[in-house]
DNA sequence: CGAAGTAGTGAACATACGTTCGGATGTTTT
DNA sequence: AAAACATCCGAACGTATGTTCACTACTTCG
């Protein structure tokens, strides 16, 4: 392989993360534009000398038609998408603890905007009612965000004994964690420090009727 | 609403394998070719329609910018419509009626199985806490079907003397509508039958945290 | 030194390309 | 039945875009 100017290394190095944020490659003048360069010309030539040395594609006379074929650079991994299929994990208690989160191969999807984060996220079915004054009832949907530690107050689905899952709003207390439901009708849980696991936090909700 | 029409199914699918082939987007002029069209216009029609529909993103102006945001595939077990693009109508009292439902360009997209028909649903943003009781609270988005009428006990907005709308549950009486909050702090609204008009009832909520 | 390669300007050209308009013909929804 | 939409045509407009040309100014290298 030739060797490649400093130059042509920026532009080819822009025209990978150009094809990574926008989806689409650059025409000849927004490269141009990127470096300052009043004239596309230039900037051609760039392109005919990275095309010459293998690596860059192009079709001519078609615009936009840049492909990288061999980066110097590796490119970032910045996309977004506008919608997510999270995994519906099971349901989560919000009255007594009833039943593990468990694994299903089903799916549900959702717009991104609910999202709290761009991967990782998963949804639960709400069971019970005992976070039923923060309008949080029976069959009621999650998104929750993974967390292995969650803020005082924050609404968490929170593992017990390693077996029971339930969505309660969390406390640290002197010794001890307090689970608090949110209905007067319910008392809340005290469990010491190492027989709880958080789970996640809770970032989303819907509901069909 | 949006289910998509088999015909821009194969449309956003050739975009796909397209992009998926020679490495950047097609031209509309590309896509007519291969679907044998004379010309571009038709093929420019469902890249709109895809767009509004939120399957296709575009750059306006700029040639080969098409990006296949949800492909749309028939996989496994998903659905064939999973999403809708409803306009955000505007806000809605929960509590006292505040503003009544109006103009505004803005949708937000939200999963179709939350909807009730495949046309016509749009959303609301609650104010207020009338509806607390039924965990409907402040700033929840609700789902609306449109309706000239309601069954009794069921949850609409209603436009009260043609300017205020207000959610709540409609029961019809002696001569006379009710209006009922579920909010043990509220009173319900009385009011004859000829100031009321129903707008449309009740189909889904969702909260962002 | 002169030849060759890199880097850039500014103007100009031809066409690729997105977009719009008016009209036509169906199908689907209300 | 009317209204709304989906599908397509053909023409036309204006800009985006690739490409070439002529010219300047380095740097590198045999």
């Amino acid at each position: 392989m030739k060797g490649i100017t400093q130059r042509q290394q920026d532009v080819l190095s822009y025209i990978g993360e150009y094809v990574e944020e926008k989806g689409f490659p650059p025409a000849v003048r927004d490269i141009a534009k990127r470096f300052n360069l009043a004239s596309a010309a230039g900037v051609h030539k760039h392109i005919k000398a990275l095309v010459r040395k293998g690596y860059l594609a192009k079709e001519k006379y078609i615009s936009r038609s840049l492909r990288v074929i061999r980066p110097n650079i590796p490119a970032r991994n910045t996309r977004e998408m506008q919608f997510a299929e999270l995994p519906l994990a099971g349901y989560v208690a919000a009255g007594q603890p009833i039943e593990a989160v468990e694994q299903g191969g089903e799916y549900v999807t959702v717009p991104a905007d609910l999202l709290s984060r761009p991967t990782g996220n998963y949804v639960l079915k709400v069971r019970g009612d005992s976070m039923i004054e923060e309008c949080i009832a029976d069959g009621d949907y999650v998104i929750m965000e993974p967390r292995e530690s969650a803020e005082n107050g924050e609404m968490v689905v929170a593992l017990i004994n390693g077996q029971e899952a339930t969505l309660k709003r969390i406390y640290r207390e002197a010794g001890r964690v307090r689970l608090q439901p949110s209905n007067a009708a319910m008392d809340p849980i005290f469990i010491s420090d190492q027989d709880v696991r958080v789970q996640g936090i809770v970032v989303g909700i819907w509901r069909r009727y």
